[in-house]
DNA sequence: ATGTAC
């Protein structure tokens, strides 16, 4: 996009002053390149986000931001509900609570070597991957009941898991505030055998090996040595959460002129914070979430038994899980006033700063992991969170790579198979259901994942601490 | 992201 159009406050933060129905600025935080790179459509829709009841501050975007529903990916917005505030479906993204979990295995790769295909093959048979992928588990309405309400806890109380899990998941696990009875039959149904299931996209189950560590101290205590193998899951709420977003968009577009909510753009919907709808909204979002973080845990569940099938002595611990999909009640300093806040990140990953009482003991010192999924066959990050990042963004960072390339036009312009094959050759073992989703997610249709991330540290949304090779993908 | 349109 044109650059000209911001102001440039400092080296990352690229500004565009509230014009028009705009309530705050836009904020952008990028490189000259990647700010070039972006497409013209986030500046509109972050303008966009701008004008909505009850926002406070700025409209923000990380710096792998891009054309998104309504929002952009990597979109960031905070709206206060005694100021009008509202929440949007699509400002949360239809893909409820999508996140990354992270597992540390304390072997070094070398071990790994003789095992990989063998590795690569039990992952693939135990967890299932894929559009419309079915697990072992079929929930019926009390099961569905307590998944929604629990969430990772009620995984665990289902046998998915251990104990200690529970304090390295955001919220501990289980998100409170959920009502499952704003989940209509219809999402139920299309999740009730999808639990423990990867799905598509660039949803991933990934082997990973400890590439390069930035910062020796914060790498110690996340547990993070050179060469370690570690497991990461990206995935969300499948079915249910597409089904929550897809319903309350609708009913948020049939209301908005009867909450005198005037929308630049359809896609934007959203209802008060106050209302009914909204609050609606938020009961069946909140249930989504519990959805995503169980859905997570099976599947750590399941990873846990195909790796014990070849390394029966090893124990795999949580590093963290983050979310990436939200809308969450928080508090935070606005003008030297503490506010209690909704804060909507899509495609941005929540990135606490060290002493932050959310966060788990082991790291409060340290500040939050922040897990950056690479795109398939690049480099992943970890990455902490920072006290300042509390002033640039609300407490966030970037989430991924970020598309640099539609699927379509990555589905025209390479082919799954030859892909599969160029990574074989460098040692990364592709395995997945469909070719034509690994040609939609071909390293190149990404950014590179390395400026976002470089970016993001300097910004001081986040810092890096690690680097993150794969080895084995499992791709949905 | 998604029973890749209801």
């Amino acid at each position: 996009m044109d650059t000209s159009q911001f102001i440039q406050r400092d080296e990352t933060c690229w500004e565009i002053q509230p014009k028009g129905a705009m309530r705050v600025p836009a904020i952008i935080y990028a490189d000259a390149q990647l700010l070039q790179d972006m497409d013209q459509k986030v500046y509109e829709q972050l303008t966009n986000v701008a004008t909505l009841p009850g926002i406070v501050e700025a409209a923000y975007a990380m710096p792998d931001a891009h054309w998104g529903y309504g929002f952009p990916i990597g979109g960031v917005a905070a709206f206060d509900p005694d100021q009008g505030g509202v929440v949007s479906a699509g400002g949360v993204g239809f893909d409820i609570s999508c996140g990354v979990r992270t597992l540390l295995t304390g072997l070094n790769i070398a071990e790994l070597q003789p095992h990989k295909q063998a590795l690569a093959d039990a992952l693939y048979r135990k967890v299932p991957a894929g559009v419309g992928s079915k697990g072992k588990i079929h929930l019926n309405h009390k099961a569905m009941h307590g998944m929604l309400t629990g969430g990772a806890q009620w995984a665990l109380d289902q046998g998915y898991g251990e104990p200690q899990d529970l304090e390295r998941i955001e919220e501990h696990g289980c998100m409170a505030g959920a009502e499952s009875h704003y989940v209509t039959p219809r999402a139920r149904e299309r999740q009730k055998d999808e639990m423990g299931t990867l799905g598509s996209g660039n949803h991933y189950l990934e082997v990973q090996r400890v590439a390069e560590i930035f910062d020796q101290n914060v790498a110690k205590t996340f547990g993070l040595r050179v060469d370690d193998m570690v497991i990461s899951i990206h995935c969300g709420s499948r079915g249910l959460g597409h089904q929550i977003g897809t319903e309350f968009l609708k009913e948020m577009v049939m209301s908005a002129a009867q909450y005198q909510i005037v929308l630049p753009d359809r896609e934007l919907a959203c209802a008060p914070l106050n209302s009914p709808l909204g609050k609606h909204y938020l009961g069946a979002m909140r249930a989504g979430i519990n959805c995503a973080l169980a859905n997570r845990q099976i599947i750590t569940h399941l990873t846990r038994q195909a790796v014990a099938t070849l390394f029966p002595n090893i124990h795999l611990g949580l590093l963290y899980d983050v979310s990436h999909n939200t809308c969450k009640l928080e508090q935070h300093m606005i003008d030297g006033q503490r506010k209690s806040l909704f804060v909507h990140r899509k495609g941005a990953t929540r990135a606490f700063g060290p002493g932050h009482p959310d966060l788990p003991t082991v790291y409060k010192e340290v500040g939050q992991p922040v897990l950056i999924g690479g795109s398939m066959g690049t480099s992943s990050y970890v990455l902490c969170g920072t006290k300042e990042s509390e002033q640039r963004a609300f407490s966030s960072a970037c989430h991924g790579a970020g598309r640099a390339m539609s699927r379509t036009q990555a589905s025209k312009q390479w082919q799954g198979r030859t892909l599969v094959d160029k990574l074989a050759a460098q040692g990364i073992i592709i395995r997945s259901p469909s070719m034509r989703g690994v040609a939609e997610e071909a390293p190149l249709a990404y950014k590179d994942v390395g400026a976002v991330v470089d970016i993001a540290d300097r910004a001081g949304l986040a810092r890096k601490v690690a680097r993150l090779e794969p080895v084995i993908c499992i791709k949905g």
